[in-house]
DNA sequence: GCTACATCCTCTAGTGACTAGAGGTTCAAG
DNA sequence: CTTGAACCTCTAGTCACTAGAGGATGTAGC
């Protein structure tokens, strides 16, 4: 009933993403039409829009693969369900609290500075000497903010 | 003076690491000792350190590479530079936003569930239906949390 | 039926900032 | 002189897409 770009209209997931999605196995292949081109329905329209939103919580795929595995079995036990959840929660707490102390470090930094020459430049005196920040940030590796 | 694995070690920038910034321009091209291994001064470990602080502030790389540009010329204003630190805050406060109503949505999911069977768990519940979300998380794309 | 033109197809490669690994060479200590 | 750590280059993988080439199909108006 719905061709892939109708799909993305009613989803607000881009055509590229719902191959990409298919081609990682996280939508199932659909059915095609003569000309071969891809056909959805309604089923399709909901696992979609259920990992888009995860994606907009922020889940990663490999996740939210898991979430959609085990919401198909709809008797069992939803404890490992929340599990990820809360592991997606830890995640994100995890982040805010790197991403915050870093927003005073840059607060503190652009402050600072006077707007004169390079020479006399707070911003580039502190990124060349850590010492001259607070001592509340730490070595950020990406895994602490990366979505 | 220093081998890449000294200055790895005093800078806590690890070695592939130091190699790939080489590669993509960042650090100049060390000299080498005979046996064909990069050899390094005081001068590259303090252009690394500085690269490392900006990259712990979460200044991508390209940002860098202008910093340190900018950085060679003593007497020029520090407009240019002062513009990309506020750039840079910018951009973190906007991940902050976005991230803290993601967190409350989590917050939530994550407190409605009242692990039961799967049928009733309010994540997936939650993740399938946007409209029972709070009305304050939109779409995140991924360049609004990036690091 | 014909002509545009939008939409679709597959495939490959690029993004950012690394990280991992293969397969080999050089250095430093004992 | 041997051992093993540290070094070298090169390629490919990570995550979640995005962009583009080059071509096929669908649809609306005439």
């Amino acid at each position: 009933m719905l061709s892939i770009g109708k799909l993305s209209g009613l989803t607000g997931v881009k055509v590229p993403t719902i191959r990409y999605y298919e081609q990682i196995g996280l939508l199932p292949k659909p059915e095609r039409n003569e000309g071969g081109q891809r056909i959805y329905n309604n089923t399709s329209r909901e696992r979609l829009n259920f990992i888009r939103h995860a994606r907009e919580l922020g889940f990663p795929l490999d996740d939210i693969r898991e979430l959609l595995a085990l919401s198909d079995d709809p008797d069992q036990s939803c404890e490992a369900i929340d599990a990820i959840a809360k592991r997606q929660l830890a995640e994100v707490e995890h982040r805010l609290v790197r991403l915050n102390a870093l927003h005073r470090e840059l607060e503190r930094m652009v402050a600072q500075c006077t707007c004169g020459t390079v020479q006399t430049c707070r911003v580039i005196q502190v990124l060349g000497d850590h010492g001259l920040c607070a001592a509340d940030h730490q070595k950020i590796v990406s895994h602490d903010i990366d979505q």
